[in-house]
DNA sequence: CAGTTGTATCGACAACTGTCAATATGTAAG
DNA sequence: CTTACATATTGACAGTTGTCGATACAACTG
């Protein structure tokens, strides 16, 4: 189940005028970060030791079961937002900095 | 019904650590740019003529009713993302930016 | 090979969300 | 006061979402 990708599909929102196109891609991306586990899971591993955490780690630290951090790590890196990097059995995942600046340039530039 | 206020919540999530409080507060602010009507909206609100704009006009704009857009002006502006003017039976909405920049923030600083 | 462990998928369910028709409230004009 | 118009609220419904138990898949171990 491939989730739609965050490109960088729109220029600042509160500047430039969006079409419903833009605005739907937009949605889709900060529905992701509508969710607070899925804001603690990128906080987490953001600031984890070489920006990279184990997804063994996660259901003991946000309490949530072993299927629910699955579903949530699977639709960030679906989204791009995360990356994901197989060692052995372990799956670890990073931060992709990028697609979120794509997110935070949308609100404008300040 | 008062939805949950956008305050200077938290620092940078993705440079500092978030704890569970901070992600349900900010996870329900970024839920609202989780709607294409709702970015729609703020975008042409910030994009348009003095920055403002009828609400009379957006129905006809953004095709959808008349209580679809009232709902949704409403959870902006409870949020804070909007502000409310009446003006005769007319009103008016701007968008606090500063709120938004808020969010942005959130997201790290570039 | 079989056993163990980490991760992903499936199925089901409760809770939430966006939508509109109908209605109520508010504001101004006659 | 009555009428007309702009906006808000209510009620109901379909679709979506977060959650977990059960299960399947994957990767190492002995």
């Amino acid at each position: 189940m491939k989730s739609r990708i965050i490109e960088k599909c729109c220029g600042p929102v509160l500047v430039e005028p969006i079409g419903s196109t833009e605005a739907e891609e937009l949605a889709a991306a900060f529905k992701l970060l509508s969710d607070p586990i899925r804001l603690r899971i990128l906080s987490l591993i953001a600031n984890a030791p070489n920006g990279e955490m184990c997804a063994c780690d996660l259901p003991e630290v946000i309490v949530r079961s072993q299927p629910t951090v699955s579903h949530h790590l699977s639709l960030l890196a679906d989204a791009g937002l995360l990356t994901r990097e197989q060692r052995g059995k372990w799956a670890w995942f990073r931060v992709e900095q990028e697609r979120v600046g794509v997110l935070r340039d949308a609100l404008g530039t300040g």
